[in-house]
This record gives structure tokens, C-alpha cells and sequence, in this order.
DNA sequence: CGGATCTCAGTGACATTGTCACCGACAGCC
DNA sequence: GGCTGTCGGTGACAATGTCACTGAGATCCG
């Protein structure tokens, strides 16, 4: 798996630290793989047998509650890895989170038994795993926080900021948002006309633009 | 640390299956620690320089919002280790929960150097310490799904009858109850209300018994 | 003992959020 | 055109969170 041009590793700040001959036993002992966006890369009843580094794309890993309904927990970008969940889903076998991947996405597996032996030898592998680990849990420490505490505009308004372009659009819908939020639709629906009645977003189906940003910002800034 | 009779890492599901010299390591190079109650053992401002193992007493872990509210995120008891807490408050000073000895404590410490070291010399060691983490983080994606899902008198009963003991006895506050589940003292002393109007608890100053278990654990398995 | 003070719990009014049932508008597809 | 599914709006109500206030026990100390 040794590419042209610069190798993967390189695009991993806590990787490209690695001893030269740590990142070549990387380098050969993984495989590219290419998921179309919406497939299914771990939930209940599909485990990964392999360790996921991503070079392309973003996989959305959420919660399906027995209610049916549904909350974004994280997401895993570009550069970074997949180790926690994985290492998660390995472990316990009675989970109802699951990982999607939103766009196209690129990514190196690293089977377990290499994964092991890394974390065995290299000391600054060890450091990027634990990081990752450790911004999981901090994460999610926040969201509990968050979601315990925090007021539906102000979370509304932090996921709108967070998902705009840079012209202030957000192609989505309701629902979509409600998922990431962990509410109803109904609610979202409710939050969004006030917002817009106060003329800090404009929408149309399936596509919220904002207008007022530093309006939002003083929202979520203040928490209410 | 070799104490007398069996030494503390036989009393650690996972370590027991440590090789002999890896043992030796662990019990040469740590320390014992007894704390007495309420000690703050972590929080902002006051990061742990070492890993915990827990041989006696409980330790709540809890979040503290900057709104002044808490919610208990999980409880590390005996046999069980504060790796994953404290690799995340050594890695993140940002955080925002806290560690608070709910009982006298007894602890062995293990220096940062010495957990690197076992990491990467021993497989048994490193099965120990990603279960720990893995049985963390599926357990904060059920307090999500719980926190943003579940009804409050569910919640409040489950916390019931986790909480008290054989005879049905809780030495609580409504308070202490609020903070168990991350909401007010208000909606606590509503649900006992209603749980006493039906005969399913007696209330007292600064006490809840339970009268009738059976009626509590079906409200909780029929999640209303 | 009596009073000051604190914690603990109860209450009512109200705001926010979640639930349910239903409706119409829009888009894609024959 | 009509059919169908998705998307969003609405009103009524229930559940929960917030606020201000109350009194009942406990503790402390004169």
C-alpha cells in the first residue's frame, strides 16, 4: 500500500511522528478500501473485522434508540480513525449505535493482529490511539452534558452554524436535523419558523439558508 | 506492593490472566492509596498523575455544566480501573467532570511510565485495558440514548432500584436524586409523589423505600 | 429551653419540549 | 393528468424544566 506521492500515514498528524520502519510495516500491512456514500459500515448485526483510517470522506456514527428514534453521536472525518468504535464493537457484541458513511469514503484497514503489534511497538502509535480515544470520551462527556442540558434553539443553532457552507446553505431537511438534535421533527419545524420570523434564516423544501450570523452566534454564545 | 495473601491484581478479572513477571511488574511498581469520603479525586483544575486500580469502595464520575447542574455519568467500583478517565484528563485539559470518592476508597496507583510500559510488553494487559474502554464508551452511548429518550419516571425508577439495598432502603435526597439523572429536585419529588400515591414507595426525610419492587421493575422493563 | 439558621421537601404558575393526529404542498413517476 | 411518497405546518395535549415561594425538620449555640 505504498502509494505515489506521499504516503497516507503523512496525513495523520499523530501518525506522521511514527519511527520510519513503524510506518512501513503500516504501509504494508493495510489495504485500501472504497464505500459508496450511504453504506452501512458497522451497526447491529455487522461487526468490522478491521481497524478503519480515513482518507476521504465523513462516516456518521449514530444511536438507534428501541423507541425508534435516532441521535447523531459523532462523526469521523478525514484524518482521522475509526480505532474506538471498532475496538467497541469488538469488545461487546450488544450494541445499537452504527456507522454510515455520508459521502464517498476512502479508507485504510489495518487488521486487528497489526493493529495490536503497532500499539505493541511504537510508542507514538500508542499516543495517537489513547489521544483518539480520549477526544472520543471528552466528546462525548460534552454531549451528555449537551443534551441533558442545553436548550433546543441554542442546539439548533449551533448544528446550523456547524453544517452551513460558507454562503450559508444547509441542504437538509427537517427530519435530518431532528436526527442530529435527537428531537422531533416537529420541534425542529417549531425552532426554525422562529428563527425565521425573526428573520435569522430563510427556507425552502429541503434547504435551510441563514441569513444573520452573527445573530445565531449571539444565540449560541449566550446559551439563550 | 506485595501484600500479604493474595496479592490485589488476582482480585482483577482481566489481570489475573497476566504472565507471572508481568504481575511482579504491576505489584513492584505501584503504590497504595486510601482516600476517605467525598475526596475530590479529579476535577478541573486537579488532574491525577496516576492510574487507578480499585480494590475497595466506589468512586461517581459526574459532569458539572457551566449552567451549575451535574449529571452522574457513570460510577467506577471495586475491580474496576479509572484508565480510561484519567488517560482522557491527561490528554485534554478542557474538561469538565469530576471524580468524587462516594466511600473510603483503597486504590493502587500506577505511574504513567509503568502503565506505557505493561501497554506495550504485555497482549493480556492491553485486552484489559481497551475492554475497560470499550465497556466505557458503549455505556456513555447508552446514557445518550437513555438522556435523550427515556421517560423520567423510568429513569427514576431504574436509579430506585439500582440504588437501594436488600430491604428496599435508599439513604437519598430528592436533591442527590436530581443530580443522579441530570434534572431538577422539582420533577424528583413529583415522580416520588406519584410513586408513593400509587404504594410503590414510602418516603421519609432524607429517605425512599421501596414497598413494591415488582411494580417498579415492570414500569421500567415495559418503558411506561 | 428558645431562637437563628440551614437543609429538605411541597406547591402553583408558567415556559419549553415531546407526542399524536391530521393536513396540504411539492416532486417524481408513470 | 392522476398516483404516490416526502416534506413541512398545525393544534391539542402531556411531560418536563424553571421560578418563586412556603413550611417542616434538624442543628447549633446563646
Amino acid at each position: 500500500m505504498t502509494g505515489q506521492g506521499t504516503p497516507w500515514v503523512e496525513r495523520f498528524p499523530g501518525l506522521s511522528r511514527l519511527a520510519p520502519d513503524t510506518k512501513e510495516l503500516l504501509l504494508s500491512q493495510s489495504g485500501l478500501v472504497e464505500v459508496p456514500p450511504k453504506t452501512v459500515i458497522f451497526g447491529p448485526g455487522k461487526s468490522p473485522e478491521n481497524m478503519l483510517f480515513l482518507l476521504e470522506g465523513t462516516v456518521r456514527v449514530q444511536q438507534v434508540s428501541d423507541t425508534g428514534r435516532e441521535i447523531v453521536l459523532y462523526r469521523i472525518h478525514a484524518g482521522e480513525s475509526c480505532v474506538l468504535t471498532t475496538a467497541c464493537l469488538l469488545a461487546y457484541e450488544d450494541y445499537s449505535a452504527e456507522g454510515i458513511a455520508e459521502t464517498a469514503v476512502r479508507a485504510v484497514a489495518v487488521p486487528r493482529r497489526v493493529f495490536d503489534d503497532l500499539v505493541s511497538r511504537s510508542k507514538a502509535f500508542r499516543e495517537f490511539v489513547f489521544a483518539a480515544f480520549a477526544k472520543r470520551i471528552t466528546d462525548l462527556f460534552l454531549m451528555v452534558d449537551e443534551v441533558a442540558f442545553q436548550r433546543m434553539d441554542v442546539r439548533l443553532g449551533q448544528r446550523l452554524l456547524a453544517l452551513a457552507d460558507a454562503a450559508g446553505a444547509i441542504a437538509t431537511t427537517h427530519q435530518k436535523l431532528s436526527v442530529e438534535l435527537g428531537t422531533a421533527r416537529e420541534v425542529v419545524s417549531r425552532q426554525l419558523q422562529e428563527f425565521q420570523r425573526r428573520g435569522w434564516v430563510q427556507q425552502s423544501r429541503g434547504k435551510v439558508t441563514i441569513c444573520d450570523r452573527p445573530a445565531l452566534e449571539n444565540l449560541v454564545e449566550n446559551h439563550g
